[in-house]
DNA sequence: CTCAATAATGTAACTAGTTACATTTAAGGG
DNA sequence: CCCTTAAATGTAACTAGTTACATTATTGAG
């Protein structure tokens, strides 16, 4: 059996009778010690210390209505890729005295929305969803209350919300020219589960709209080194001649990378391949990979600052448009040496 | 000029007046609609979908005096290091109906100290910090406040605190060890910055406690792919010969594998790399990379139970030790095949 | 020494919920 | 039709702070 000392917190008032003054006085110690004599201010503080007093967040909240957090749903923490975007977005929030809580949904949209209703529940001023489709349920939610609620990694006007993120139209639109522009005429495409992922499901789609002449073949993977190696071993088992594997995140590339040198193929003179993301670490592997920029961090920074300026001014943000650029590194390039 | 409807939000009390009952009718009908009749029911759901109500959370925190949610401090969010271990952390406090907010601190203790007060004061119930060595600001808070607090990345039952993670001198003791199993003679330590990280400077510590025959030489870098890249090239750049890279972090490992390969370095033949921490993508690079395994999802795991069942139950929990195992693949053996 | 001005502090109402206890209403039995 | 009992609802006090306004104390000038 546990010795238990339930003493329970000491309060404004029990602090107030402590050093006989008012709870106003104790207040003011804690809001505005100036306007406090040396002589009372420095006794309550002690009476503070012995207390072990702790003003209570819930009791400040009540008055000024802010709890000073914002949820971020997410699907995964699981691998690098939300890693610069959280990075971007804790330390922009962090300048508007806003702290964040990340809840992962595993793109499930029953989870998102009962997250999503917990966020709310606990208090969140403000929300990150990730892409536009979402359940009906949290639709209804964020109409319902009016929550300040940006959605990322899709940029799209139309939608209901304000948004912040790349084209993906126009990001799959950049690698598939770019591997045209190699001279590709088959190419195995690597992607995420499209399953309640409308941001995958738009790239492909935009793929498939762009192939022209070239022969596309597409290879579902979980978004992982891992998933990424597996599929690239499915792929050279076919029995096709692929010019290029085409990876829509770096963490497939990487892993399809790590496979191209087991099989001691010679890359891109055999095989190119290119990712999509463009995390740092994509310009130091062996050799270097390709990849459509996405800016990840920066959309963590944006969806922040419009965040915050939302939930501060009330001033409902336009959607933001990230332009994602190619980095053509070694695995299409022949020329590029080191 | 933007239009501005700031209708305050309804609450309870408008609510009861709206639809012709009291307050407590309200309340009940939120939290135990079972005793209100029928009528009544539908009644006030109408009335409540119609001022579009949701109750306070911070009204509601303080009265069960709960908020609901813990407070993470960790280095950084910027890489795949953490990653696994917020995953096991989140689903873990989830079961226990808590929710993760989670801050970086870039291991500097005035910014860990500064951000533990800021969740302090939106309310957290516990709090998670990374490694032992704290400012006194901090040490001082969590103990005056008598905060839930565990510490992580970081067995020692002797700490004040309740810790969660893995013997670091083991776990670099099986790393030397491995080393000179294999033959090295000469090997090169890559490992991130020891300031203000304790859990690196034990480790290094460790390894020159055990170096034995062995000579050891460091080399201190950012935790990043590019980094652990760049390092190598440093090493390789220098004339010593060297059997084999260490890095203690497997992010740092994947970096200088990259480098290696970069320059046709035949490993483990002509250099063995290692690396620790076995992130999931080890097992898929190439070669496969030998990697002690220091269970991060596991402590996540671990350290959400213990702290969920200290705030739920006032039961300080024991600090919890996890075993460090080694993974030998093929970065370290030149028999294994694939 | 008196008075006004200012500083310091106190009182009580307010924030938005929950809940113990009291009261009203309805239902069923005799 | 009256009475008991249970169900439904209401009243008011409570949670822990902030703050407008009122009151008291202090200071300095005349």
């Amino acid at each position: 059996m546990t010795t238990r000392i339930e003493k329970k917190r000491a309060n404004l008032r029990d602090v107030a009778k402590a050093s006989g003054v008012s709870v106003a006085t104790v207040s003011r110690v804690l809001n505005s010690p100036s306007v406090v004599s040396e002589k009372t201010l420095t006794r309550v503080q002690k009476v503070i210390e012995e207390l072990r007093f702790t003003p209570s967040a819930a009791a400040r909240a009540i008055n000024s209505g802010r709890s000073r957090f914002v949820g971020a749903l997410i699907p995964t923490l699981d691998n690098a890729i939300f890693a610069g975007f959280l990075e971007g977005l804790e330390s922009q929030l962090a300048d508007s005295g806003l702290s964040l809580i990340v809840a992962t949904t595993n793109d499930d949209p029953e989870i998102e929305f009962s997250k999503a209703q917990e966020l709310l529940n606990i208090g969140a001023e403000g929300l990150i969803i990730s892409g536009i489709s979402h359940s009906q349920a949290l639709e209804k939610l964020v109409d319902r209350t009016q929550l300040p609620t940006i959605a990322i990694s899709y940029y799209d006007p139309q939608y209901h919300l304000p948004t912040v993120g790349y084209d993906n139209r126009a990001s799959a639109r950049i690698a598939i020219e770019h591997l045209r522009s190699i001279g590709c005429q088959r190419v195995a495409v690597v992607h995420g589960p499209t399953l309640n992922n409308d941001r995958t499901r738009t790239r492909v789609d935009e793929l498939h709209q762009n192939a022209g002449l070239i022969a596309l073949e597409y290879f579902e993977a979980d978004i992982s080194v891992q998933s990424g190696a597996k599929t690239a071993k499915a792929i050279l088992a076919s029995d096709k001649q692929w010019d290029a594997i085409l990876c829509l995140s770096d963490v497939l590339a990487t892993g399809a990378l790590f496979e191209l040198l087991r099989h001691n193929i010679r890359i891109p003179e055999d095989m190119a391949i290119m990712g999509m993301e463009d995390l740092p670490s994509s310009a130091s592997t062996y050799p270097r990979l390709t990849s459509v920029d996405l800016q990840v961090r920066e959309m963590g920074v944006a969806s922040a600052s419009a965040l915050a300026n939302w939930i501060e001014h009330h001033e409902r943000p336009e959607s933001i448009k990230l332009e994602a650029s190619l980095n053509v590194r070694q695995t299409t390039a022949l020329r590029l040496k080191d």
